[in-house]
DNA sequence: GTTTTTATCGTCAGGCAGACGACTATGATC
DNA sequence: GATCATAGTCGTCTGCCTGACGATAAAAAC
């Protein structure tokens, strides 16, 4: 490290930003809001905002996360509070974090710093506009991602900063890591049936699945589920199995993702 | 992200810290550092030091690995200064944004953020000690992270700062990713043959693998490793042959490690 | 020359995935 | 109520890959 000269210490603002996944309507999608400022003002970004004096970074993203969603997110206790060891549950959702972004003109107005953390969440209810009245909607990623193509149609602008890029990478972390963990469950309420967590893959990977041989594999695999004792007709036809999510984290073998 | 009022942006100071990983005599080291200036004085710590007001993480990190180990580090021209996305070359060695480390008491002087790089590196000539006559270091990983229990020896004081927290998360991420992808070969000269790759696993995994089925898997992986032409002794026995790293980054199926 | 060391090729059995057939149990439709 | 559409669940078969391990090859050490 180099000699310590506390006037050496240009002024950084950090900041975290929200990848907030869910799987709605058999499609991916992630939570954006609509700036009420500038720079990017009307246009949609990432959730996020100023990390706090005293917060620890994963308290800042349960905060935002909370603000923005309504999960509740209190910081665990005592573990682990600086890093990103292990993910850290939220009333169901998953939280970890992503990646850290510091482009030296990722912000026109200051250098910031901004670091990124990924929520898998089961579909939520609409989502809360915030006491700021922003407002904020669902989106599937494709079109997030896809937003460069000039268009009036103002759903269609490119996300604010660098946020695109930042939802790319939570997203492939996503694709990624439901392949050898079982986190797609994530994405499910508390129970479900083998055929929603099917559906689940089916969006986040973009691919459909053999039904045979994924029912196969999620039942052989110990640990991944357990039986919750109901069955329900919910997605129709013949009645399915409830199971709730077992202990396993770790899939090994893992689901293999079909070559595109 | 909250209303944006200048006056609201805590001082936080943002450094890079690196986990500089190879392997030498069959052994996974980490390269350390001995603070010169309190706090911490005299233990060992991360190479690490400030992010300066204009540069990129990244490039912040590559500066640092050049001033510890003289790896010419140039950042990429224009590539994604931004994002972690994609590993970057430096020299052969492999290079990778690792995880950012916030906790507001991780430095007792002030708020610093610390963001984390994954180098790991073929076995390099010894480190150079740095301008300014701070003393490095190859230490075992297995040394630098159980370095609690109290002892005269100061070279087994435990890390500053959080620094063991972030070794023991650098050296889990190069575990779990020389599995899935041909990344052991960063700890390797350019020419290596398969026993030699084979002890770089045997290493960072600390378990032996069958040579024959090692190299079964290597070969028959296609992509992975392309023949140099050559062959070499140098490990002694029968002579092998030379082999390059090939174009593949990813293994599929992965190589699996052992249970324990 | 014999031993030691490392590299490399083969063989064999078991596990698992992909492809797909068959049957079951509901609601919807005629 | 019979039929159809929709999902769920159980099996079978084949091929690939892995782990275990025998056997041979080519050098250095003694």
């Amino acid at each position: 490290m180099a000699p310590y000269d506390p006037s050496a210490h240009p002024p950084f603002a950090v900041t975290v930003d929200l990848v907030v996944l869910t799987v709605r309507r058999h499609t991916l999608c992630a939570l954006a809001v609509r700036r009420g400022e500038p720079p990017y003002q009307g246009r949609w970004a990432l959730p996020g905002g100023f990390v706090r004096p005293d917060e620890d970074l994963m308290e800042a993203a349960c905060r935002e996360l909370a603000e923005e969603t309504g999960l509740r997110a209190q910081p665990p206790a005592s573990t682990a509070a600086a890093g990103p060891s292990g993910p850290y549950g939220t009333d169901g959702a998953h939280l970890e974090q992503l990646a850290t972004y510091g482009d030296p003109k990722r912000d026109p107005r200051m250098r910031v710093v901004s670091v990124a953390y990924l929520v898998l969440a089961p579909d939520l209810p609409a989502p809360r506009a915030g006491g700021d009245a922003r407002s904020a909607r669902w989106a599937p990623v494709t079109d997030l991602l896809r937003g460069e193509e000039g268009t009036d149609d103002e759903q269609r602008a490119p996300l604010a900063f660098d946020h695109a890029l930042i939802l790319a990478d939570g997203v492939e972390r996503a694709r990624s890591k439901i392949e050898y963990s079982s986190l797609a469950t994530a994405f499910c309420p508390s129970e479900f049936t083998v055929g929603e967590l099917r559906r689940v893959y089916e969006a986040v990977w973009g691919v459909a699945l053999d039904p045979r041989n994924f029912h196969r594999k999620v039942t052989g695999t110990p640990g991944f589920l357990v039986p919750a004792g109901g069955t329900t007709t919910r997605q129709g036809g013949r009645p399915a199995q409830l199971f709730r999510a077992g202990g396993a984290t770790l899939l090994n073998p893992p689901m293999l993702r079909p070559e595109v």
